[in-house]
DNA sequence: CACTTGACCTGTCCGC
DNA sequence: TGCGGACAGGTCAAGT
């Protein structure tokens, strides 16, 4: 899925094309997809205005003027796109790529006053949007228990991300940034890249590396992200930006992932996939070596 | 507690 | 060409 700098590029998109609309109506195509309690669609979405887009770890957090929000988690799969209307012709980019909508994986619809309508795919329906009273937003469980945001410029960000990966020290170091209570938004595709760059193997235990060392991972990861959410994000098959265009990050500026066979732009030796954690990893066997004796 | 594994789904790709 | 298995950007519920 999506991870940070994919679901930020998204909110971006839906702060600029759908804050400010009236929703005038949902359809509902996958009932696991959008959960919402009785009678609440037609009493706080229907005829609500949106009031903001914002973002917490992976989350999108859609506020309406109702004191409702709209919450959804993209997981793998999920995009947000947004079709129609003045300021979507205005800006729109001639390498939109999904062609028409809804598809089949469409699993649900929201329609504002002028007929533009935001659409939520979702092939492996992992994803999914709540609406629920926004004060109520941060009492989500995931929400309650999330690591600190890596981009926020708090001057505790090192502090406190050290004290949480140091509660995973018997683990391998991949695992222990993909932990979300650890530090919030890194994935699959930025723990390879801020790996590579902290020439750290990710197997490597994280009582093995010094505080110095983590530290170092942890720029690393801020500026991977920083660099994407610059270049609009990765696209590999199913993330798009909410206008439906893709973004660039992974032929621009990736290192390793999905680069195995390829050369590692540091060294020149050649990057190998592996499993770590249970995920697909990609590292240069030269540059990121576990630590002898162990 | 914390670690690992399978489950949630659909689709694609690869080897036989 | 068909078929089975592995794998895909995330998180959670179970196991141990």
């Amino acid at each position: 899925m999506p991870e940070l700098p994919e679901v930020e590029t998204v909110r971006r998109g839906l702060a600029r094309l759908i804050v400010g609309r009236p929703v005038l109506d949902v359809k509902v195509y996958n009932p696991k997809s959008f959960q919402a309690s009785s009678g609440d669609t037609q009493a706080f979405l229907v005829g609500a205005r949106v009031v903001a887009a914002r973002r917490r770890a992976k989350v999108l957090i859609i506020d309406l003027d109702s004191g409702y929000s709209l919450v959804a988690h993209l997981k793998m799969t999920g995009q947000l796109v947004f079709r129609g209307g003045e300021a979507w012709a205005a800006g729109h980019p001639t390498d939109s790529f999904v062609a028409e909508l809804p598809d089949r994986s469409t699993r649900v619809e929201f329609r504002f006053d002028d007929d533009s309508r935001l659409f939520f795919n979702d092939q492996r329906k992992f994803g999914w949007i709540k609406l629920l009273p926004t004060i109520e937003v941060e009492n989500i469980d995931f929400l309650k228990k999330v690591g600190p945001e890596p981009l926020s410029g708090d001057p505790k960000l090192v502090q406190v991300f050290l004290k949480n990966i140091r509660r995973r020290n018997n683990t391998v170091v991949k695992a222990a940034i993909l932990d979300q209570t650890v530090v919030a938004g890194i994935g699959n595709i930025y723990a390879d890249e801020s790996l590579w760059a902290a020439r750290t193997h990710p197997a490597t235990r994280v009582r093995d590396l010094s505080d110095i060392k983590l530290r170092q991972i942890l720029r690393a990861a801020i500026e991977v992200m920083t660099r994407s959410i610059e270049s609009g994000g990765s696209t590999m098959k199913n993330y798009i930006r909410a206008d439906g265009t893709k973004g660039d990050y992974l032929e621009k500026f990736a290192k390793v992932f999905r680069r195995e066979g390829r050369a590692c732009p540091r060294c020149g030796s050649e990057i190998v996939k592996i499993r770590v954690a249970g995920r697909g990893t990609h590292i240069c066997p030269r540059c990121q070596k576990l630590p002898a004796g162990i």
